[in-house]
RNA sequence: GGCUCUGUAGCUCAGUUGGUAGAGCGAACGACUGAAAAUCGUUAGGUCACCGGAUCGAUGCCGGUCGGAGCCA
């Protein structure tokens, strides 16, 4: 079986050309490499420039998965990415090829990479607590959860009241106490090589504030005025994407332009913060700093040794 | 030049009928098990423009200085 990669980090630090390095160097020494998308609003077809999404002519000819498998119309949920994504990791590896994950959507990831189950669901449950959530106010309806499962209702903050509401409906679906947090060091689905790409805060925003300013003059607002016509305005999770829901109110004429950008370069730098703080957790990760050849040259030899031999590097190395 | 308004956290602004101050956003950190580009939590930031006066006591009242905005000439 060949062995897993995944290259994770906030979003703007080029995962994605990385990726494609290290396939391109694994192919140089014999192995075949397939990138496995992890960012899950590359889903979508039809959203390219707000996910900064690699045209087709730039992927070297290297297969790219789970890119574009939606419409925007459709839902994506992390229990079917988790079983769809492991379909064609599997797939992958029994063609003798190596699955290099690329992307940074943490609990995407994470449903894929440890062992995560997830409790089942029951949507007309989900509907009635979420109406009861509006109607009552997250308070109350902890108190409830504490009544159903205290343990599960001490580690939800209170204020939470989708994480409560879901809470609610695992507890009285499973009819089982829900552990409602995430393990310390969390059991690997397989073996895996995972390869962090970061860099300081200042600069890595800057970054993404020029991104942002791109984006908008490839035409984002144009994108979301065709998608627009694919059903964006009924979407549910696909019209809430980062610069999306701020082009669609620019093109709504909520906000002016300059607005929108200033916005969506707000939430683009929480953004990276957040995915920063979930990622900083997982300790198997090795951190380089991004779009730097010296970086590069690293992971492509953490890479070799890690499919030659399964050698991970070890600490202060 | 005259009149009026104005100067409080990194930003936008509340507020104190005189007892040294708050919010939202931002920042740093954290949580996260079927929406996660989501949903939330914690913490740190202020000689309340500067100088002087009256007062037991001033960010608040009075005078001045400096900066900003508007109107008139």
């Amino acid at each position: 079986m060949t062995r897993l990669i995944s290259i994770v980090g906030p979003t703007g630090t080029g995962k994605s050309d990385l990726g494609l390095a290290i396939a391109s160097a694994l192919h140089e020494s014999g192995h075949a490499a397939e990138i496995v998308n992890t960012d899950s609003m590359q889903f979508y077809r039809g959203m390219n420039i707000g996910t900064a999404k690699l045209p087709e002519a730039e992927r070297d000819g290297v297969t790219h998965h789970l890119i574009d498998w939606l419409e925007v119309t459709d839902e994506s949920t992390a229990a079917e990415y988790q079983s769809k994504a492991r379909e064609v990791i599997e797939g992958i590896q029994s063609r003798g090829a190596v699955p290099i994950l690329v992307g940074g959507s943490m609990l995407y990831i994470a449903a894929v990479l440890n062992t995560f189950e997830f409790p089942g669901q029951d949507e007309e449950l989900r509907a009635k607590l979420e109406q009861e959530l509006i109607e009552i106010g997250p308070g109350l309806m902890h108190r409830k959860l504490q009544t159903l499962d205290s343990v599960a209702a001490s580690r939800i903050d209170p204020l939470n009241g989708r994480r409560i509401v879901r809470a609610i409906e695992i507890v009285s679906v499973t009819g089982e106490p829900f552990a409602a947090s995430l393990p310390d060091e969390p059991e690997s689905w397989q073996p895996v090589l995972e390869i962090g790409l970061n860099s300081e805060r200042a600069h890595l925003v800057e970054r993404l504030n020029q991104r942002v300013e791109k984006m908008w003059q490839r035409g984002l607002v144009a994108e979301v005025e065709q998608l627009i016509g694919k059903g964006l305005r009924q979407a549910k999770t696909s019209k809430r994407a980062i610069g999306y829901a701020q082009a669609l109110a620019q093109f709504d004429g909520e906000v002016t332009q300059a607005e929108a950008i200033e916005q969506t370069k707000l939430l683009t730098a929480r953004y990276a913060r957040r995915q920063m703080s979930w990622f900083r957790r997982d300790k198997r990760i090795n951190w380089l700093d991004y779009q730097d050849s010296v970086s590069q040259a690293r992971a492509i030899e953490l890479s070799h040794r890690w499919i030659a031999s399964g050698e991970q590097p070890s600490l202060g190395e």
